[in-house]
DNA sequence: TATGAATGAGTATTCATTCAT
DNA sequence: GATGAATGAATACTCATTCAT
């Protein structure tokens, strides 16, 4: 079996802003790489038309980035900061202070879901990047585990309500296995997907209700019953 | 809103072998694409190198083929083939007679888990694929939802285990919640992000146990009482 | 002025017939050029097209022809003969006998109208590649002068007619006159050409009625008198 | 019967210079491009080559240009912009006040004769390019139509030397013939063809002497009298 | 510094020619 | 001999990167 031979990470090719405006500019560069992403994937990603789109010139670009492989990674970076202040947002404590376990997963899941519909597709490209390039892959991670962590420390704060014996691991899983599934399902085009499929899988919404059912009846089962 | 402008299908530019060696040779070079594929996804993907790998010329591939696209469908057919058989194989019903479905699931489970880990990251690319080309979008549902009904199938005959008042669109969600939770596991290197992970997840063989123990609990779970 | 590299004469790469069934199809190989460079010109004209419509394999070809000039150049020997047996059907001295020269020039012109008319095209292409190969510009010069001098003996027989002080010159003046004349307005598509233009020169018909009364006024003028 | 099939006329797709340095190199293409096209017609015309010879790189002739044909359509554009300088500066009408029809008229073809000399074998490209592109065919009839009326018109204001019925149509078809016979006698290498002719026609000089009697007899002939 | 034209290596594709069957 | 699949050099075109202005 050959080795996958990854692009070895680099030490952040990204230089520092120096002027205002500068700043301002590359950053505008990074929403245009970002928005070329979404609408292209990876065909038709090319630095010559992130920069007929931002208006930055190909020299500016490179003045503060060393390649292509570079404006992909700093683009990365933008999008986790921002993909993560929805997620701080979205999972601050004191918004569900209070609320029940059957009352927080499913508000959290379709909260992921509304997360993952914007962010999606750049998510998905991302990580197909990650499969190929170390740093993506570690920034990538970096950011989904932190998400995890975060989910995990708010499901746990109801542990009283989680009669799973492992809750840690049983939380952790969940994570997993929600955010898996939205990802995948807005990666690809769900509405599409559902409009054709003979069965009658009610598409996203119904999904969104069942992760929050099968995560819920796992944390909560009664094991000691039953089976 | 810039529209997704997805490859147009096309009618199978695949031509017919006729020869004996031929066939073989173009075999390899599909192959050759799939193993290309897997190792660098579509960055590092270029006929020249397939034929560099194949030792079959360029020209030789083109006498099959009608382009690169060409040869990216005709390696994902090959792909999805050798996928479905595996597939069949697991999915046998008489591989399970008689099996209730606190057995029967874990072990789908697990059987999935390794199907995917052998073909996770050439699936993950030919996905990544779909989002701009048609034909090959279509293909991997196809396969997909053929999954699913023999995995809907096999699960719906235990129906008078399950206890949710929708054991169809239940099933459907075990299903959707599985192949995605584990396609991504496997599509990034799962062994890798557990030993990175500061948190204990066990890796790979813990979600499966987990999965096992969601679907289970979601499809069996005794509504009538609790919650 | 950089030196025009005619590629070199070639001593006659078309290789004996040997079998009766060989020679035929070679003929048809042949004859299936001729149409393919009608229809298509320089561009398109390859000796796999060749091969497919004349279902003749590219292997054949080339146990009769050292390469693709070589068909070429055997194509334009077909041609020229087809070509020729049509002019010496045209000029055939019997054909004309006892007619005054005011009735055998438009007769011919008109006679030479309709060959061009039909082997245009294919002449247009050969007198192209006779600019870059020697052999097809000889061959095409040969027949060239072969008609030549059949059109000369043909009116000079009626030289009593004539008032030019050097008839032999005159004449073959007036043959190339025509000639060019006739096939630059066949290669162009001179009834698209007689459609565009603003000014009323009725097209085909008129021209060739006027070179008609060119050539005789050219021949017969009486240049004793006026001027 | 299998239809022509040219490529569509395409809306100039040549960029604008901006930059000085840029507009001179442009132009060594297109001149290049000449050379070439005059050297080898259309078999020995690659953009690699044209690259080569003028060194200029492939990537900066596409910053100029969208691709093969364009460049031939920009180098036809440039070579009729001289080609009409030549004719508008020999066609003067005050260059030839007050010289009569008998003066003028062999002056002119003597004229043509010079102009074509230059740029005979180039025009003879384009004629066979015509055949295949569609806006090289426009502009090569635009240019012609141009030469023919600017003739015209300079011919047509001896009207009172003309004894021919319709002078209109008379000065056309001699403007025809004198074209298409000098440009085809340059096409080919009327020097080299006059060499081996056997017969002694005494090659260009007699040829465009001869064209001045043969129109000169069409236009002044008096059919009142004779025939 | 910023610009965007120029470079040229890389990629897809075609087609003359060869050669195993 | 005949076949047509295979070879690989040639060619059009793209795009990351450099560099004169």
């Amino acid at each position: 079996m050959p080795t996958s031979q990854k692009r070895p990470a680099k030490p952040s090719g990204i230089r520092a802003p120096k002027q205002e405006r500068s700043q301002r500019s590359f950053e505008l560069v990074l929403d245009t790489a970002l928005e070329l992403l979404a609408e292209q994937g990876f065909q038709g990603f090319s630095l010559t038309e992130v920069s007929r789109r931002s208006k930055v010139s190909v020299g500016a670009i490179y003045t503060r980035v060393d390649g292509k492989d570079d404006v992909l990674r700093a683009a990365q970076e933008r999008f986790q900061e921002q993909f993560s202040a929805d997620q701080r947002e979205l999972l601050r404590a004191d918004r569900w202070e209070g609320k029940p376990l059957a009352d927080l997963l499913p508000a959290l899941i379709e909260g992921f879901a509304r997360l993952l519909e914007r962010r999606g597709k750049v998510l998905g490209a991302f990580m197909q990047l990650g499969a190929v390039d170390e740093t993506v892959a570690r920034v990538g991670k970096v950011g989904y585990f932190d998400l995890r962590d975060r989910f995990t420390a708010l499901v746990l704060a109801r542990r009283d309500e989680i009669r799973h014996p492992d809750p840690e691991r049983a939380v952790g899983s969940c994570f997993v296995t929600v955010y898996a599934t939205l990802a995948r399902a807005m990666a690809l085009d769900v509405a599409a997907e559902a409009a054709e499929a003979a069965g009658g899988d009610g598409g996203l919404s119904a999904l969104v209700e069942d992760l929050g059912g099968m995560t819920l009846s796992f944390l909560c089962f009664d094991r000691s019953s039953g089976s």
